[in-house]
DNA sequence: TTTAATACATAATTTTCTTAGGTATTAAAC
DNA sequence: GTTTAATACCTAAGAAAATTATGTATTAAA
């Protein structure tokens, strides 16, 4: 799974392509590999982007124009960076607020703001 | 999809079980088209599960005992209904709290919590 | 009497991710 | 010195889960 929870597996999915233009959002730039270990840093290891789930999601939001790319040479070792467009800016902007409240209306669906254990 | 959220489409999949799920903790027993018109209702017509993605995810709880059946005859017209087992209920549980802890992880990544909108 | 709502179901297709594989450079360990 | 791990890119076959489309049938409403 692209996403590797410790605890389950195949729980949610959809989110990849929302959680890599927010990072892209908040950093200007970042290159692939960059942005695999920033999610696994940021969750505790929790979420776990696979390569085989990224980079075609990179690909296609180059190809839909909401990111553009440069590569970079360190060494004889490539980097390739990827940035946002204004498009994608909008884009990000579009797909955080749907994820912001679908998930809301998901704890409400589960009820979930009524018990104490979830904050 | 089966979750036809007004503003977009396939950001968010793999909630369907859990909601599934959760609906019957609360409900002692429901039947399939119940089960769409409930979530339709109680999201304000923001999730709509497609009949295509609900049945054959009854059946899979059916299948692994997590969900019992029962047919009941309103005139000629039958209702099959859905009843949590005792599996199902520890089931239900584990893949609520997964995803409630899930969504707290995308929240704190998406730094949701911090802006004023999004409560 | 036709349409909409109720109520079940399956099958072909599409999307999206997993799994697995491939190439290559650089740093660390042995 | 050489193997291993980490860095860094990539694609392709397969699986999973939904969409879309279709089918049957009853009942209520227009």
């Amino acid at each position: 799974m692209y996403i590797c929870i410790m605890y389950s597996s195949e729980l949610i999915k959809g989110t990849l392509k929302t959680i890599v233009l927010n990072l892209l959002k908040d950093n200007d730039k970042m290159y692939g590999y960059e942005i695999t270990q920033k999610v696994k840093d940021l969750t505790a290891q929790k979420i776990q982007i696979t390569e085989g789930a990224l980079y075609p999601t990179l690909h296609a939001l180059e190809k839909h124009g909401d990111v553009t790319t440069e590569k970079v040479y360190i060494g004889k070792r490539v980097r390739k960076y990827y940035r946002l467009t204004d498009q994608g800016l909008n884009t990000t902007k579009e797909r955080v607020n749907e994820l912001a409240d679908f998930m809301k209306t998901i704890r409400f669906l589960l009820d979930l703001d009524s018990s104490v254990q979830n904050v």
